[in-house]
DNA sequence: GGATCAAAACTTGGATACAAGTTTTGCAGT
DNA sequence: ACTGCAAAACTTGTATCCAAGTTTTGATCC
């Protein structure tokens, strides 16, 4: 087997090890530099970041626990392969969370509701004024902060910190499926119809889109599956 | 500062160490046999599951991951206090997920439909005759499993996954709250109320219900925290 | 050239040793 | 008895080494 270079093993000196490769190699799974398949060595891993191997093993248990990583006792460390149900399932609980916030806005004071419609339209804004060569890194970002401040209207923390660990499998499908500038439209429309039924109280047509615009993404990973049928289960 | 002594450190040799030490700890601290703010030593550990500090550190930050421990670096881990906008956000959460798996019921084929219902019918009674010593422990594994039922409708693992890895703070709570028999009949009574607005496809009350059900801890914890307040932040 | 089998080179799991920093402790001085 | 300070005993973070098992490789035999 060929040794598979991956970009730029840099390290920080004065943040715990473990915790930057973690974010570093999860990073790396979430745009397929690694690719689903792949195996990863602790030792290589171990060489290239230039520590030890308990900083990259720890790293990988994490992995494991976040559902990017198999690790084979003996064997070898396997970036996990999509699974189809995993993300049906990542689009169910994504789409129950930010529903319940959305019916939680029905509840909030008029100040606080305003404040986060102004985000909300702000970010919209933004999202139709994208263009540029780093138009996908841009967009995927506001798309993650659009959905954030949906959740915002639980005033907790945890339903957005729970679909932020939960994402990553779908990010993968994601980074892939939005290339075309009119499948950006669709999606800025989609967010644009959300924000309309949330501000008119109209909870149950914002759901609905909410809903739709969720699923879509089962709609276009067959796309990905045309071309990379092996990074699927 | 003295020795907590905890009960039975057994350890299996057929399994991998880590994750055997992980899950008794996770079940230690969530029956609040190691109470909230206590420090634990990697190297204590080690010497009672007689085995290196490698496993021991492995299923520490796993509980951190969970949040259920804080490991600060070169000072020790304790045990997390519970956070009150935690449990809320974990009543939040549960409610979300079961309430939109409650929303698929309705697109159930009838097979499917009845087999689940009838799941829960037998759960319920089994529920109604608990009795004898371990009641409370009893109880608490049936209203996990009517709830794991409940999930079922989305017919998708992922929404008790997690469900479940979410879950632990609040259990710490309800290891406490149900105690008299008075309450548990008021439990069941609200479990008996979901299933019959499930059964009769009565959407809006069988939410409401599960709603008033799950927010219901929010009421209690006052009564654990009155007693120590010292677990809390 | 192809098949077989053994040895070597890999994999992760675990144990031990050392490093850097924090907390506790205990002795000395008042 | 009380205060102050230094040393010892803790904490976790990391590196290195060994063990057990799998995979690959390469030589040998047909």
């Amino acid at each position: 087997m060929k040794k598979l270079e991956i970009p730029t093993p840099k390290l920080n000196a004065e943040a715990p090890a473990a915790r930057q490769i973690y974010s570093h190699l999860r990073s790396l799974i979430i745009v397929n530099t690694l690719q689903p398949g792949m195996r990863l060595s602790e030792n290589d891993l171990a060489a290239r970041y230039e520590v030890s191997r308990q900083p990259v093993r720890e790293a990988l248990t994490h992995l494991e626990h976040d559902g990017l990583l198999e690790i084979k006792p003996q064997r070898g460390s396997f970036i996990r392969k999509i699974s189809v149900p995993n993300l049906e399932g990542i689009c169910f609980v994504r789409c129950a969370i930010e529903s319940q916030a959305i019916l939680e806005s029905v509840s909030l004071s008029p100040q606080d509701f305003s404040l986060i419609i102004k985000g909300m339209e702000s970010n919209l804004n933004a999202q139709r004024a994208l263009s540029g060569p780093t138009l996908r890194e841009d967009f995927l970002r506001l798309d993650d902060d659009f959905h954030r401040i949906i959740c915002s209207f639980a005033r907790n923390d945890l339903p957005w910190e729970l679909i932020q660990s939960v994402k990553a499998n779908m990010d993968r499908i994601r980074f892939f499926t939005i290339e075309g500038v009119s499948r950006l439209e669709n999606l800025i429309a989609a967010h644009a119809a959300v924000l309309e039924g949330i501000r008119t109280h109209n909870v149950f047509l914002a759901v609905g889109m909410l809903k739709e615009h969720l699923y879509e993404i089962l709609s276009t990973y067959k796309m990905v599956m045309a071309e990379n049928a092996d990074w699927f289960d």
